[in-house]
RNA sequence: GCGCCUCUAGCUCAAUUGGCAGAGCAACGGACUCUUAAUCCGCAGGUUCUGGGUUCAAGUCCCAGGGGGCGCACCA
């Protein structure tokens, strides 16, 4: 994506995220407001001695004809000293700037990237305020299209207009911001002075859209339930809660959109997805925020072997789209994205890594004391399915680089998956693990409600038991399966996990845009 | 929640065994008609995160608190 000219400093790459520009280490601090004065901001009680240009109202529109982009595009191979004759209109943030006296220069960025201001004083109307403005003003410039004697591309200034001040003073303008803290609570300064972020959130942006034309060529239909649920449900997290005042009424904010979506199935709607947010009450690491973003899907007659089809063509459409080829690198890692990816019981797995051959018919005593042997906390209530899911996790989980398919979850720890069609005890369920880390859930949909009530029941002994995060019973929700669900495969994708590793960063804050963070005092 | 690290000018960073808190960029004033992080001269800029303590003397050492990063726990 060669939006932008990097400028000629240590690369963004994932193993100089922490060793040269986001050094943990360095200092912190915030944008302060200049106390310098402004020439063209006289204060309101400057007086009408104050020998600088009147400051006049900023135009309400500009309209510009081009941008540096388009310009790079036509322009891009001209021969030193070329005058086009073409006239262009641009607007953007001044970036840099350099008086040489009665000629001047400037580097303008805009949403596609950087331009060359060139301004003689014979030529550039108002030359003396043109060089007066501050790194950071907002302009908008006309004049011919040319390049200087070195042969840079640049837009002569026989117009210019400030468009809007900046009040603030400039970061450093070679090394920007690198300071984490404020890189995210003032992210308006870190998109503009940090290219490379500004590049991961236009990937993100590219993703959701590439996703959803994948879908809906696919004959997959878009909707929206609700965030607001009475009843939380669809997967094992703890909710915000929240409280409607003409209902007089607990509100859950939604941790997963599953149940509604499922309902949907119910009514008839075939192929569904929903893009959205999601919320959980849970810690915040690099790899979690408590307001993450969603795909959810389902397709009626499909089962989970079709979802692992589903996905990993997906991902696959994907990284081509996005990056010509299934062959990356995260965090200096190679990972090859192409599919067909590798299907492996948990079970397998666990053997793989663990070097231990469990399964459901290892004694509870067994599996208890090979669980605290890898220092796991083991509860009572820890059924056998339990067991093997925390030693999976324990030992295997982020072993995996991947991708890779882990099929075939233990009942106990699945309520919403249908039983395995051949193995007793187990359910059609995958993750899919790539990079160490969970991608996607998806399964088989339990489709009887009996089933379900009696996989909701337990959920709530579990919950008496102490687990908080476990279900309750949802009698809408069981109601609509009573009226059928069909055969059905649903999958779940962490969108800000596979922006993370098709943009190869390592924590969930480079690829959302405003993360939770504690309330700055200011 | 626990552990480790970190916080100095608007930004990026210095400050030796505890000994006058500095530089570059930005800003401000000046010089300069082909620069590319322009260059050169000058000026100004500080609650060293906060509050205690030790000391003749604390950015530096100690205690408590706050923000952030990472790890652990949690998060299927």
């Amino acid at each position: 994506m060669e939006w932008f000219p990097r400028p000629p400093k240590p690369s963004w790459s994932s193993s100089a995220f922490s060793a040269v520009r986001w050094d943990p280490t360095v200092g912190r601090s915030s944008l302060r407001p200049s106390t310098a004065g402004r020439p063209t901001m006289p204060s309101p009680d400057a007086t009408e001695s104050t020998p600088q240009p009147p400051y006049t109202q900023p135009p309400y529109t500009f309209e510009p004809t081009t941008d540096s982009g388009l310009l790079r595009e036509e322009f891009g191979e001209l021969a030193e000293g070329t005058e086009t004759g073409r006239q262009a209109t641009i607007a953007g943030r001044l970036m840099l700037r350099r008086v040489q006296g009665k000629l001047a220069f400037g580097t303008l960025q805009d949403s596609a990237g950087r331009i060359q201001l060139f301004a003689p004083s014979k030529e550039t109307p108002r030359f003396t305020a043109f060089c007066d403005l501050n790194l950071g003003d907002w302009i908008g410039v006309t004049g011919e299209v040319m390049t200087t004697r070195k042969g840079e591309l640049s837009v002569k200034v026989q117009e210019w207009t400030l468009l809007a001040p900046t009040r603030r003073s400039f970061p450093d303008k070679w090394h920007g911001i690198s300071d984490p803290d404020t890189r995210f609570r003032q992210r308006y300064v870190d998109l503009w002075v940090t290219p490379e972020s500004r590049e991961v959130f236009i990937l993100r942006s590219r993703v959701i859209s590439l996703m959803r034309r994948w879908l809906e060529d696919r004959n997959f239909m878009e909707v929206e339930t609700p965030i607001f649920h009475p009843i939380p449900g669809g997967a094992a997290a703890r909710p915000f809660t929240t409280h409607h005042n003409a209902l007089d009424q607990e509100l859950f904010l939604r941790i997963a959109p599953e149940l509604y979506l499922k309902r949907l199935t119910v009514a008839g709607l075939e192929r569904v997805f929903e893009i959205g947010r999601v919320f959980r009450n849970e810690g915040i690491s690099p790899r979690h925020n408590p307001e993450f973003t969603m795909l959810e899907l389902y397709q009626a007659y499909a089962d989970y072997s079709d979802m692992m089809e589903l996905v990993e063509n997906l991902v696959t459409f994907l990284a081509l789209e996005l990056h010509g080829t299934t062959s990356l690198q995260y965090g200096g890692r190679d990972i090859e994205l192409a599919a067909p990816w590798r299907r492996a019981t948990m079970e397998e797995l666990i053997a793989e890594h663990a070097g231990i051959s469990i399964d459901l018919s290892t004694p509870i005593d067994e599996l208890r004391s090979l669980a605290e042997g890898f220092g796991i906390p083991v509860k009572p209530s820890y059924g056998p399915g339990k067991l093997i899911l925390e030693i999976y996790e324990k030992t295997t989980e982020s072993a995996l680089w991947g991708p890779v398919f882990v099929t075939d979850y233990p009942k106990e720890v699945s309520p919403l998956s249908r039983d395995h069609r051949d193995k007793p005890g187990y359910t059609e369920r995958f993750e899919a693990i790539v990079a160490g880390r969970e991608l996607c859930n998806a399964f088989s949909e339990l489709i009887d409600p009996v089933e379900q009530r009696a996989r909701m029941e337990d959920q709530v002994a579990q919950r008496d038991a102490g687990d908080d995060e476990a279900m309750v019973v949802d009698e809408d929700y069981l109601r609509a399966m009573e009226y059928g669900l069909p055969p059905t495969g649903g999958l779940g994708i962490g969108i800000d996990r596979l922006v993370m590793l098709l943009a190869d960063v390592p924590s969930i804050r480079d690829v959302v845009l405003f993360p939770t963070l504690r309330p700055e005092q200011i």
